[in-house]
DNA sequence: GCTTTAATCTATAATTTCTATAGACTTTAA
DNA sequence: TTAAAGTCTATAGAAATTATAGATTAAAGC
């Protein structure tokens, strides 16, 4: 499951992507037309921020808005940044990998061949589902 | 992630398949063989039991074997017994769905049509990850 | 420069979930 | 009758998640 963060995010992302190129859209509208709130967005956003998927500006007029087109941001990362792993077990993760310790023979073991081939499917969908799709699909 | 509950649940469940027609093991056994802390594999495999995919037996000479055979249990049904979901969001849960709070239009929720390619190819690859197939690749 | 607006940073509180254990009870075999 | 083994209820401990508070910094506009 994602943690509340994540569809957080999501839902933030998705609003800042429907509102791509008009400048700045600052946190408090975020959270209204969301209904986020706001200490906890403020977090998710800075995470986002330092993530390189958000650009901010401070002061007067300021705000968040996407650091890269709707197109080119999609759910592997942002799940990535906020919940971290996406694979089922940590010896099957690309970027959060770990080994088990009980684990005698990673190559050979039967339940990680098996989530293995969970995690490139889920992988293959998250990273072709971007902002844009999602946007597109809101109808 | 998988709890570590459902991982013990896994293994518990591999090694009762690998003893398979051999009378039942008693929880020592396993706990001692697989590192998993006796009074909690017990709670693990008392689930196991009242959701059907082990049989008991008290008293001496008792212990816990498998309902099935190897090949009719599958990581789908053992995930689920132990975590739950395995959909990402509960709007797209089969077995455990809940609808969002702030979703307007959940059938054109770009989020949510992502996340059923999801949980369906999940669940596809789950289903037929078999104790038996596990087994088998275990070398 | 001063004021206002809005993001940033650090700390921590509150809540929930996960992991683990304790102990009394029941059933069965020998 | 005794020992072995699962069953049940309760709860403790630890960790993660969710949320909030308050002080600080930066920018814009007068």
């Amino acid at each position: 499951m994602l943690s509340k963060k994540c569809k957080y995010a999501i839902h933030a992302l998705v609003y800042l992507a429907e509102r791509h190129n008009q400048g700045p859209i600052h946190i408090q509208e975020i959270s209204e037309a969301q209904n986020i709130p706001k200490k906890f967005l403020e977090t998710i956003l800075l995470e986002l921020r330092n993530a390189k998927v958000l650009h901010s500006k401070k002061g007067k007029g300021g705000g968040y808005y996407l650091y890269q087109k709707p197109e080119e941001v999609n759910l592997m990362d942002v799940i990535r940044i906020m919940d971290g792993a996406i694979a089922m077990l940590p010896c099957v993760s690309l970027n959060y990998y770990e080994p088990c310790e009980e684990c005698v023979d990673e190559k050979n073991c039967g339940i990680r061949l098996a989530l293995i081939k969970v995690r490139d499917e889920t992988l293959r969908i998250l990273s072709g589902s971007t902002l844009k799709e999602i946007m597109n699909r809101n109808k």
